[in-house]
RNA sequence: GGGCAAGUGGCGGAAUUGGUAUACGCGCUAGUCUUAGGAACUAGUGCCGCAAGGCUUAAGAGUUCGAAUCUCUUCUUGCCCA
């Protein structure tokens, strides 16, 4: 009778939910909530971060139905990609059995925590149904221009044997294999998103529900940078060297020219053997920014001179270096030692000339500069710049450059176009074919999808579609003549670039989304992810959110999330045993403690050992206990620490809330006094008020801190005079606004005290403002500053007789002795400090 | 190297945004009860001190009647970029 049996009623209601779901699509009137968690790749087993991720998209998806909101929380898969290819090769398993199996343990997972997720709207981004539509929009941005083919050095990655966009390179590696990328010439596809990169950048600013450190770390991916292009003269045979630079300002201290080995000009160096040397030692170096600005910076004299542009008869020399590379701006730059720290570094090691033009203290003094100045300053030896600062004298030799004809004003941006083929055979087809004359097209639309093919041989080496041997052979429909597809599949972040947009209208057929679907439920209101998606799957999806409102006049909106949430990881000690191997939790209970080594928190993986499953926790405490401690111990979007003793403290609570309930169903009345009503009722109107707020704010461990005095004050209540009446109500009212957090006890407390045994909704509770406010108010009495009592007083007090009041408390009768009072200092209902001499 | 966060008990963390610092939870201590369980309940728990009292939000300064909160300097940690 005092234990409530967690599992029975995890299953209970879970099947309940499942029968009686509310049928949101037909009530269109309403105010709508597009509330959306990132899907999950289906792995095989959901992890604790997915626990964290769904259970605080599920607090605000419940939060917003109860408050009457047309709420719409669908789920779906993320399913192609290599772990899937991986798995069925080392398995000897069709991919696409590996996968269905993973999704349905995952969604048996993913129910058992009871979620408000409306399954009718499930979809899989390696269903036909779903990569169809993929195919489509991708024959759409071709038309609208948007794709293109470009033979390019990209980063292979030896041990997948795929192209790895820059973005999935991290430090020199593959993201995924960890092997060493190399560099390796191909046609490829692309996205133009840098088309968009200065539309991408502006509107960051009108994404005010994002986290500025998002918004910040799009912001430096994007790189724009607002420079010149300057044509440089070599030598007088009217060769020019174009060179970009964002600091056109300090243009009268470039002391050399820097150019990349790649450069035209080095054509002329190629037979020289000392260059041949030059160009293999710094071809050593990587290919990686990182590594570029790690590795000692070298050059070579070209034997080149330059032609200052604005200084008669200067002419200063043109080197080759390893740090420039050819595919960023220009592929040469001037050098300018006194204000950029390489130049500084280089002209150091070559005996360059630094010669200062931003006046800083460093230079005043007249000694050596120690390391460059990049600071702003006035500027100096620069003729008709002198006197400028670096902003305004960017502007005049700008307006100079132009005027003498030999550069212009150019805004450069890091991004780079999306590189989106992928030689695997677990992704989306690519829907082009190639003719026999060479010409490239796309697939005619009514013969989509294409199909991936089946009982492919994932075993030899290189593109599995490639190796088919008849998939690729197809015929053009328009002419009929026969033509080769493309053997590439798609980048799988282009499967999540739109399936919030699928989810709209998930089922139809012909086209891949409905507009009036899309123009209801879009954008997502808010989105909730981890940190790692901040730039690429974000950026992505923004960019297709311009691409298909380019392909589409109906589309009015630009950004696809409006707000958006990142919530830390989860983390749990680490073990290692003395020979230094990652232990379990589970393996560390069974040997000897003394002979474990316990390491930080570290977020759960794998490769640590330092996970925890979460079916079995919610077996053992059941799923209300589990959302719950995600939610209690830190905020969401900080890190949280798994603990054991945690969650058992929030099953303990289940269990307490539940007795408490039993204690108020079995309550006697009371006779009520008015007094002890009034201020039992203006309590607990006041706490929901405050947990109403705290959600809002996404405060979901304060509102938890709440939800536990709630509990606490009813307990302590329970034999004072308030009629059953009231106290039912207010019972009734703490489980609902328990209800975002444990569903499966709610519904299960609120069914017994309303005797009811089915809710069509339920609402979240009213908050009455004629019971916000408490005619007592407790004032804090300060000495010089320092706390030295405390008074009750009517709300509202005047100044006069709060002092008198204060006055009379003894202690500060005590501290007030013997001293003259200076001041009073007087903030209504709040403080009273008054200051002595 | 640059940028952005953050630093509060033994631990996770609160603090109405300048007005009672340490809510809530964990852990710990003592006790009660029982069918001895990894239960429940009661009381206590920032630090120093027998106490009165004093001290305390990384360190130091400043503004203020009043600072965890604002400003500056230093240190540490984390993230992003190079």
């Amino acid at each position: 009778m005092n234990k409530v049996d967690v599992n029975k009623i995890d299953e209970k209601w879970q099947s309940f939910w499942l029968k009686n779901k509310d049928n949101f699509q037909n009530t269109d009137k309403k105010k709508k909530f597009y509330c959306l968690e990132m899907f999950p790749y289906p792995s095989g087993k959901i992890h604790m971060g997915h626990v964290r991720n769904y259970a605080i998209g599920d607090v605000l998806a419940r939060y917003k139905t109860m408050n009457g909101f047309n709420v719409l929380h669908p789920m779906g898969w993320d399913s192609f990609g290599m772990p899937a290819e991986n798995a069925a090769r080392e398995n000897n398993l069709d991919p696409k059995d590996w996968t269905k199996k993973n999704i349905a343990t995952m969604k048996r997972q993913l129910q058992s925590l009871g979620l408000s997720i409306d399954w009718d709207l499930e979809i899989s981004t390696c269903d036909e149904e779903y990569y169809k539509h993929q195919q489509e929009l991708f024959i759409d941005f071709f038309e609208k221009g948007l794709v293109s083919r470009k033979e390019t050095y990209v980063n292979w990655d030896p041990v997948d044997k795929t192209v790895l966009a820059n973005e999935q390179v991290i430090d020199g590696r593959g993201w995924r294999s960890n092997a060493i990328v190399e560099r390796k010439k191909l046609s490829q596809w692309f996205f133009n998103i840098s088309k968009f990169s200065n539309e991408l950048l502006e509107d960051l600013n009108t994404l005010n529900e994002w986290p500025e450190k998002v918004k910040l770390m799009q912001k430096n991916w994007i790189g724009k940078s607002v420079g010149c292009e300057i044509d440089f003269e070599i030598d007088d045979k009217g060769k020019k060297v174009k060179v970009f630079t964002t600091r056109p300002d300090t243009i009268f201290g470039a002391t050399f020219l820097a150019v990349s080995v790649d450069h035209p000009l080095c054509k002329n160096l190629e037979k020289q053997k000392d260059f041949i040397e030059f160009k293999k030692k710094s071809s050593q170096v990587g290919t990686t920014e990182e590594s570029i600005a790690n590795a000692e910076k070298i050059g070579f004299n070209s034997g080149f001179k330059a032609k200052h542009p604005f200084i008669k008869n200067k002419t200063i020399p043109v080197f080759v270096a390893n740090f420039i590379l050819m595919d960023y701006g220009t592929g040469a730059i001037f050098g300018c030692p006194a204000h950029d720290q390489r130049d500084f570094d280089f002209a150091t090691k070559y005996n360059l000339e630094i010669i200062p033009v931003v006046k800083s203290e460093e230079i005043t003094e007249n000694k050596k500069m120690k390391k460059a100045y990049t600071g702003d300053g006035k500027i100096v030896n620069s003729e008709f710049l002198n006197n400028l600062s670096v902003e305004q004298a960017k502007k005049k030799i700008i307006g100079e450059i132009e005027r003498k004809k030999i550069g212009n004003k150019k805004v450069s941006f890091r991004l780079k176009d999306w590189g989106i083929s992928r030689q695997r055979y677990w992704g989306c087809p690519i829907p082009m074919i190639y003719l026999k004359d060479g010409k490239v097209v796309p697939v005619d639309k009514s013969e989509l999808p294409v199909k991936l093919p089946e009982n492919v041989d994932l075993n030899s080496k290189g593109n599995p579609l490639e190796n088919h041997p008849t998939w690729k052979k197809t015929k053009y429909k328009k002419t009929g003549e026969s033509a080769t597809r493309e053997t590439d599949t798609l980048d799988t972040f282009v499967d999540s670039s739109w399936y919030f947009i699928r989810f709209c209208s998930p089922k139809l057929k012909d086209k891949p989304f409905d507009e009036k679907a899309f123009s209801y439920w879009m954008p997502v209101d808010q989105y909730i992810g981890g940190v790692e998606h901040a730039i690429l799957h974000l950026l992505y999806s923004r960019f297709f959110m311009r691409a298909i409102k380019l392909n589409d006049k109906k589309i009015k909106i630009k950004e696809p999330f409006k707000g958006l949430f990142t919530q830390g990881m989860v983390c749990h000690e680490t073990y290692k045993n003395e020979k230094g191997d990652w232990l379990s939790p589970e393996e560390i209970k069974k040997i000897d403690k003394s002979k474990v080594t316990i390491g930080p928190a570290e977020a759960m993986s794998k490769s640590k050992k330092n996970v925890v499953d979460p079916e079995s926790m919610i077996k053992i405490y059941g799923a209300d206990a589990i959302r719950w401690f995600m939610l209690s111990d830190s905020p969401p979007d900080r890190d949280i620490q798994w603990s054991n003793e945690g969650v058992a403290a929030a099953h303990r609570f289940v269990q307490r809330v539940w007795l408490l309930n039993s204690k108020v169903l079995e309550r006697k009345d009371k006779k009520s006094s008015a007094e002890e009503e009034k201020n039992f009722l203006i309590k607990i109107n006041k706490y929901l008020f405050k947990i109403t707020n705290l959600i809002e704010k996404f405060q979901l461990n304060v509102a938890i801190a709440n939800i536990y005095e709630v509990v606490r004050f009813l307990e302590e209540n329970l034999e004072k005079n308030i009629s059953n009446q009231y106290f039912f109500e207010s019972q009734a009212k703490m489980m609902k606004a328990m209800m975002p957090f444990t569903p499966h006890l709610s519904w299960e407390c609120l069914s017994k005290l309303e005797g009811k045994n089915f809710y069509s909704k339920i609402e979240w509770p009213k908050i009455k403002k004629s019971l916000l406010v408490d005619d007592k108010v407790t004032i804090v009495i300060q000495v010089n500053g320092k706390k030295r009592g405390l008074i009750s007083a009517k709300k509202d007090i005047a100044e006069k007789e709060a002092i008198k009041e204060a006055k009379k408390v003894e202690n500060i009768e005590k501290n007030l002795k013997d001293k003259k009072i200076v001041k009073n200092i007087f903030v209504k209902n709040k403080i009273i400090n008054f200051i002595t001499s």
